[in-house]
DNA sequence: CTAGGGTTAG
């Protein structure tokens, strides 16, 4: 058998390569260094499987250095860093002196600790290596400081091209756009490689038209550069225009590779388009794409969210048993997106390596799908289990539930699991912060997170905006929508809801008129607002025109406002006119019957009340259920009205009967037109059951610390006879209560309201 | 052996 260097035999396959192997065991020439090393090259080459490979490394007794570069440039090449240090230690111990290209590798192998390494290099006098000093500077750009990248750089007496390269990304990575442009404009020399390069830099730095300036500007473009520019376009929100460049690019000439289609297929999954997908499967058909893991993940991911969720299945089923966890986490989120938790959490549990993005999945799921207490829970599990550590994507979606629950403890434990954990929080976690006080009720604390904020977009603006008009702080929402544009953000359709509704919430019409005016295309949820503002300060005729006037087909919510504000303003004319047409548009929503048989109770028209009750059984409208709840000792204690199932059940019944006889003194009678009660007289309510949030208010009076603010949270409007009852109670008790329904605060004190336009 | 593009969670 000759020797390798003058063997004739082509490696072109595995089998190919297994065989020569076995021809060198017959030939008793395995042990030889000369052999190894040619195998371990052909490995790496080839994408042979480790544990082969390392099984031709351990056949050569005594490893020569290239047999020792050559298994470190498989492992480097496989991303097996460990190796590679392990290894590196195992040459150092043969006492094999390291060829310097052994370094580089190493380097990257070791991380940051590279830098310890840099004396060294430097001792061995490897310093002005090409390959170790970009590396060195390569260490630098990755983990910082960038500057030290920069001086390595600039004491280079002869810079190569890749030099330029390496620092010029570099400076994109650390955010350093200006720098990164100064270089390329003074390179001497540029490939495709440093276009490309700025091309992502731009793009990272979500300046697309410099990306897309550089990309058209460019010389001659790889199939590298035009996958930067699809990605760079879809990385951004630009679905459509990944898909257009795309297109593009088929029609002057490049072949797609698969990366190509990873970035399409992902396009096409995060704009839901089921012809876009079914073309694309068509297309990759046609074109006999081979279809290699990350392509067949991406296409899971495309048919869940383009509504095919048993095709997703398919292939993920397809993958065998070596799926890795991307495959898992993407199905599990193709469940969650359509609210089929069990299927997700079925597959979440036989996940047997479950990493981070599982557990972030899984909890977002829940929290997603208006389970706030499951997603707690489950973050509750993965904080104990510690299988993976939480980080920032999973503490958005717990403190966005804490939110939801109006868990204002629960929370600030949280925000301290947060600092305890040294979680560093981008943009995205301080907002769900301002959301999450919001949603508790303090302002002041979301304000402060606003306000230490570094940089801010406009969901920060919009979520604190969106938070004021809960409150019916109408001009601080104003003041803030300028703010964000002299900090040169552009409001957008929710900032004007949030803005409007804080302006109706306040009675500000003239600042709303005027916002509304300065929307360049309003929508009907603009509209909806408009109306609500006009309808609550009492220009009901005026709202009615509105409508009549607007372009689009105005939807429930339009009338909504305009029945809701009849009824404040006793206008049961235009009730009626609303509540007829929300009969229609939405049947089976209760909510419009309620309105509309109070409005006809306070008029004392009590056959109309009993016309629309009526209508109500007939068409098999079910009331729905309001729960109230509040939050004490780490838990959420839930009632629903006519509660007896709390543990302090008879403590909290006695409560309000004494609290009951106060009141009557104090003048209280209960409310006769709140009439799916049935009251009459305040006695029988005990026959239809307690208001939930009487039941609620009662048990925080119970275990509340004396003069401590009362947080109660309730899933639907406050009801009218509670709303008269808690101001008498707040008065009496000297308690502060603050009451959260579904899109509004409450506050209660000295036995006012804070907002005087609810009834 | 060093420089540019890839799948999942908010």
């Amino acid at each position: 058998m000759s020797h390798p260097c003058t063997t004739a035999l082509k490696l072109s396959t595995l089998n190919h390569l297994k065989q020569l192997h076995a021809q060198t065991i017959r030939h008793n020439l395995h042990h030889h260094n000369y052999w190894a090393a040619y195998l371990i090259a052909h490995c790496t080459r080839l994408h042979v499987p480790p544990p082969y490979t390392r099984l031709i490394f351990d056949s050569a007794p005594n490893p020569n250095a290239l047999v020792f570069t050559n298994m470190l440039k498989f492992y480097s090449q496989t991303g097996a860093h460990s190796d590679v240090i392990t290894l590196f230690g195992q040459m150092q111990n043969c006492g094999v002196r390291s060829d310097v290209c052994v370094y580089p590798m190493l380097m990257k192998s070791v991380g940051k600790a590279a830098v310890e390494l840099h004396a060294h290099v430097l001792k061995m006098g490897y310093g002005c290596d090409v390959y170790v000093r970009n590396t060195m500077m390569g260490v630098y750009v990755k983990y910082g400081p960038v500057e030290v990248a920069r001086k390595l750089f600039d004491e280079m007496c002869e810079k190569t091209v890749v030099d330029w390269n390496s620092m010029i990304s570099g400076y994109w990575s650390w955010g350093c756009g200006v720098e990164a442009c100064e270089l390329f404009d003074l390179m001497p020399e540029r490939n495709v490689i440093s276009w490309t390069a700025m091309v992502t830099g731009f793009s990272k730095m979500r300046d697309l038209k410099s990306a897309r300036r550089v990309f058209d500007e460019m010389p001659e473009k790889s199939i590298v550069s035009w996958n930067a520019m699809i990605s760079g376009y879809d990385k951004n929100g630009f679905a459509e225009e990944a898909i257009r460049l795309f297109t593009e690019m088929v029609n002057s000439g490049f072949q797609p590779n698969e990366i190509t289609w990873v970035k399409v297929i992902s396009s096409c999954s995060s704009r839901g388009d089921p012809c876009l997908a079914e073309s694309l499967v068509k297309m990759m058909d046609e074109k006999r794409v081979h279809l290699n893991y990350f392509v067949k993940t991406a296409l899971i991911d495309m048919h869940a969210k383009c509504g095919s969720l048993q095709t997703a299945r398919k292939i993920f089923d397809e993958l065998g048993v070596h799926k890795n966890s991307v495959a898992w986490n993407t199905m599990i989120s193709g469940y969650t997106h359509v609210g089929d938790l069990i299927s997700a959490k079925e597959l979440f549990e036989r996940m047997s390596e479950k990493d981070v993005v599982s557990w972030n999945s899984m909890i977002a799921g829940y929290a997603q799908n208006g389970q706030s207490a499951r997603a707690i829970e489950l973050f509750q599990e993965m904080a104990t289990t510690k299988e993976s550590n939480p980080d920032e994507v999973t503490m958005v979606s717990v403190i966005s539930a804490c939110g939801h629950l109006g868990a204002l403890e629960l929370g600030n434990w949280v925000v301290n699991f947060i600092t305890q954990s040294q979680i560093k929080l981008s943009i995205s976690g301080n907002n769900s912060l301002i959301f999450m006080y919001s949603k508790c009720g303090c302002m002041k604390d979301a304000r402060k997170v606003f306000q230490e904020m570094a940089t801010r977009d406009v969901v920060s603006y919009n979520t604190l905006i969106t938070g004021f008009a809960a409150h019916g702080h109408g001009s601080e929402a104003l003041e803030l929508m300028l703010k964000m544009k002299d900090e040169g953000i552009e409001p957008d359709r929710v900032t004007y809801i949030g803005v409007l509704t804080a302006c109706s919430h306040s009675g500000l019409l003239e600042e709303g008129r005027e916002m509304f005016d300065s929307i360049e295309d309003p929508e009907v949820d603009h509209y909806a607002c408009m109306v609500d503002l006009l309808g609550r300060v009492g220009k009901l005729d005026e709202a009615k025109e509105l409508i009549e006037r607007m372009p689009m087909n105005p939807h429930a919510g339009v009338y909504g406002s305009l029945l809701n504000a009849s009824r404040i303003h006793k206008r049961t004319d235009l009730g009626e006119l609303a509540a007829n047409i929300l009969f229609e548009l939405e049947p089976q929503n209760s909510g419009n019957y309620v309105l509309l048989s109070n409005m006809y109770a306070s008029k004392g028209r009590w056959e109309d009340v009993e016309r629309v009750r009526k209508a109500m059984r007939e068409g098999g409208v079910k009331k729905t259920t309001g729960w109230s709840w509040v939050e004490y000792g780490g838990k959420m204690h839930k009632f629903i009205v006519g509660d007896r199932s709390h543990e302090r059940s008879s403590d909290i019944y006695q409560l309000l009967t004494e609290l009951r006889k106060k009141m009557r003194a104090a003048g209280y009678r209960a409310d006769k037109s709140c009439v799916l009660r049935d009251v009459e007289e305040e006695e029988k309510e005990e026959l239809v059951g307690t208001h939930s949030e009487k039941l609620a208010i009662a048990f925080a009076l119970l275990v509340s610390e004396a003069g401590s603010v009362i947080r109660v949270m309730k899933n639907l409007r406050v009801c009218w006879d509670c709303h008269i009852a808690i101001k008498m109670i707040s008065a009496l008790e000297g308690r502060e209560i603050i009451v959260r329904d579904n899109n509004r605060f409450h506050s209660f004190s000295k036995g006012q309201c804070s907002c005087n336009d609810y009834w």
